[in-house]
DNA sequence: GAAGTTGACGTGAACGTTCACGTGCAGAGC
DNA sequence: GCTCTGCACGTGAACGTTCACGTCAACTTC
């Protein structure tokens, strides 16, 4: 409350400091400070006045190396500008915040980093990681060494602790089924042209596709809207007219939305489309989009929960049930 | 890369397990991990890989002890489910990292929590923070004692080290005469119906409204999407019929281009609606959204800049450098 | 009035690093 | 042969807490 300037000192206060200033010892300190008993009303009081005028903080390294750390989780996420990591980051914040972690994030999307980096720069802070992390997942399990990695959405094949993969083949069943089910015949699959996680996604069209009997044809771009909107301006220019649209995800099927009202065609009268995640942004558009949703606050529960079991060793590092595997509800809106 | 179980031994490996195993000293595992001078080649190789089969990581809790904080900072968060936030973290993380910092990030928005519970669960963590605060501001510079708070659009009453607000008169200014330009003569305003930052927002509309001789009626939702479709939704079934629409946010402004045109009213046509934030899921909508516009990477910057001179004492504490005010933009689209 | 109980406080040790030295040894230089 | 230099490595101390005990007086208890 004292505004008392004390500039000129420019080392923290420590707990000796708060002692000697109160005539007590360290552990009366320690006393006043946590809360504990053995330590009079009246003195408590006394020295948690003058801790906050000294500006006293514990230490957290101090604490942490006498009680043994309390956990903290990296969360390592390529881009936050993509509204579908948010919601991911969202739910695992709430589900660390809840078992009392905490959780220190990275953002490797801008400028040229990659998940390795992240790691990198995550791995002396953090006692687990949570990731997309795809395709890096390796080199950031052996980054962390023993502790546990938990990766979204990269092959099973890469090696960290404990994984989430989705899906894609019922995902892309589902998907096509309803657009041949609607009479498409001819139909795009817009594809993200990140080497990373998107493998299995048009892999998985591709394989339904050939099995069904579906004419599918695979473009590529950016993962953005804005890059999604281009490619299919640009699809619709050299004067392809799909009747049927699947796209990677929900980002990129609302700039599709956009370029293919550009073009004259209507969705879903003249041309189907369907996202991929199940983004809450989906119900803004127009048309309404119709997406492969995924639970995504179930994701992040699950992620923390892998991470916990791997933690507590409740579940073994690369053990089957280190792995999980979610799946795409179609949610049937107006673009399909 | 053996995979050694070693599983009982629950407890961490240390420097000294480490030294023991390659039969040298502390000092030279350190000079083998961090890559210092003085030690062979040889030996360096031997201690690594040694290490990383014991599974050792170093304590960061020694290394922080001795070494002296490498800084790290609280981020506090209302709803990373509004787009809006996870652009501002976003910057902040980026603008963070590049000065070596690490940002630990805290989403309060689930549950009936308060910036403050999130406070609570950050400060033993953090050496400073940043966040969207209010209401809860100055408790939550209380709970950081002399650790700088730079607290995003709440008043600068409150007595945080610093802070970066909106000049929200600027705002309402551009956005009710563009409305009132357009012909607009019965403008409503739809408010978020939060205690905290958003006083200011409707208090400057009001203000510029009555000065300018506009009628205004003003009228509340939650913040998300849906809500202000609901509540617009409803005022459209009240029979009331606004020609001009200035909006809370951009998330809000999306739920009521929605409901406008459900309720029969064309956008801009009927109604002209202009959103505020600037948030990139305005370009996806239909009518592409006219919105007051932040530019959402500077206000993260600034935001990691006010911490940066706080923390390093070019800049003092409630000094007048330490507020920031920013201004919003018109960006011209659709919508309005 | 001796023994036990309680409350309020203090002290040594330990947590796992790094820093600032110190040591020993091989070879260079004269 | 002696000092000097450089290299590879080791050792005491310190960082700021908390834990597990101690201590000491005042008060009960019978």
């Amino acid at each position: 409350m004292t505004p008392q300037p004390q500039s000129p000192m420019r080392k923290r206060a420590t707990i000796l400091d708060v002692a000697s200033a109160a005539g007590v010892s360290r552990q009366t300190v320690t006393r006043a400070m946590n809360d504990m008993a053995g330590i009079s009303q009246e003195t408590k009081e006394r020295v948690q006045k003058l801790a906050a005028e000294l500006g006293y903080v514990p230490s957290r390294f101090a604490k942490g190396l006498v009680q043994g750390a309390r956990t903290s989780v990296g969360l390592a996420i390529p881009d936050l500008t993509n509204p579908y990591f948010p919601s991911f980051a969202s739910s695992v914040v709430e589900a660390a915040t809840q078992r009392g972690w905490n959780v220190v994030m990275d953002d490797y999307g801008h400028g040229t980093a990659s998940a390795a980096d992240a790691a990198a720069r995550l791995s002396p802070q953090v006692d687990a990681l949570i990731g997309y992390l795809a395709p890096h997942a390796d080199e950031v399990q052996t980054l962390m060494g023993r502790r546990p990695v938990v990766s979204l959405d990269s092959p099973a094949t890469e090696g960290t602790a404990g994984g989430i993969s989705f899906d894609y083949s019922h995902a892309a069943r589902l998907g096509l089924d309803h657009l041949s089910t609607s009479g498409c015949r001819n139909i795009v699959f817009l594809d993200s042209n990140r080497g990373g996680p998107s493998g299995g996604r048009s892999a998985a069209a591709a394989a339904v596709a050939a099995e069904t009997g579906i004419q599918l044809t695979r473009i590529q771009a950016d993962p953005s809207a804005a890059a999604a909107r281009e490619a299919v301006t640009l699809l619709a220019a050299g004067g392809i007219r799909p009747d049927g649209m699947l796209v990677f995800n929900d980002l990129m099927a609302a700039g599709a939305l956009k370029a293919l009202q550009e073009a004259g065609l209507a969705v879903p009268g003249d041309c189907p489309v369907i996202g991929m995640d199940g983004i809450p942004l989906g119900e803004l558009l127009t048309p309404e989009l119709t997406t492969l949703s995924l639970d995504l606050r179930a994701v992040g529960r699950a992620a923390v929960g892998l991470l916990d079991g791997l933690l507590s060793g409740a579940i073994k590092d690369r053990s089957p049930e280190a792995f999980l595997t979610l799946r795409h509800q179609l949610v049937l809106r107006q673009s399909a």
